[in-house]
DNA sequence: TCGCTATATTGCAATATTACGATATACTTA
DNA sequence: TAAGTATATCGTAATATTGCAATATAGCGA
């Protein structure tokens, strides 16, 4: 008990629902929301723009990134977030399949 | 610590994170993925479908009904679930809102 | 009413997540 | 090389999530 069972479910479920996960917690929210806003992609600034430790923001960008959700390329001493549209598309593919396929007859 | 500081995002933020986290389960994606392929709604027959105890099944259905992603019709002494097409459209915005604004030099 | 079926709730053990101080790593510049 | 800046990792306490047995609730037909 207390572990959730990936095993029974397929690797396409499990795909899916790691990524849902991913976007799943506020400050993730918050960090892709700032991506998309900012002109230069960032790294530091994140610490200084959210009300958050900087180890916890290290930890979220790591999980983003461990999902494909962002990639980053160091610059020097700092390292240049961005998000990653192809994974992000993978989401909105599915989230249409649910529109299309539906029954309007249904509830 | 240990809690989600939930309280330094903006509303706008918390409601996307818990509608994706309602996501990211991979029960919470087969029932999803069930509901959809179902010519009837459902009830117990997720229950025969999933290799999930009944009450593990009953509070996944409660997560996704809290977080405004499916509705439940009473009908008789069952229950009719069905997904609610316009929270899928939420976050279809969102995601769809990240990938119009994406500054094409970065990175 | 009694038993049956369908679903929800409770309680709890196992495990996962979150946040952060302390510390490590690594590049840069004086 | 030493000091400074940027980021990652470790360790750990607090809390949340997951799964399920046991049990409760509720409609239905005999």
């Amino acid at each position: 008990m207390g572990t959730t069972k990936s095993e029974v479910f397929s690797e396409e479920i499990n795909d899916l629902s790691s990524l849902f996960k991913a976007f799943g917690h506020p400050a993730r929210i918050a960090i892709i929301q700032f991506l998309r806003t900012q002109e230069k992609c960032i790294c530091t600034d994140l610490v200084k723009e959210l009300p958050l430790a900087q180890p916890t923001i290290s930890q979220h960008l790591k999980e983003l990134k461990n999902a494909g959700i962002i990639q980053g390329s160091v610059s020097g001493t700092s390292i240049c977030y961005c998000l990653n549209l192809e994974k992000i598309s993978e989401l909105d593919a599915f989230l249409a399949s649910l529109k299309y396929d539906q029954n309007p007859t249904c509830c």
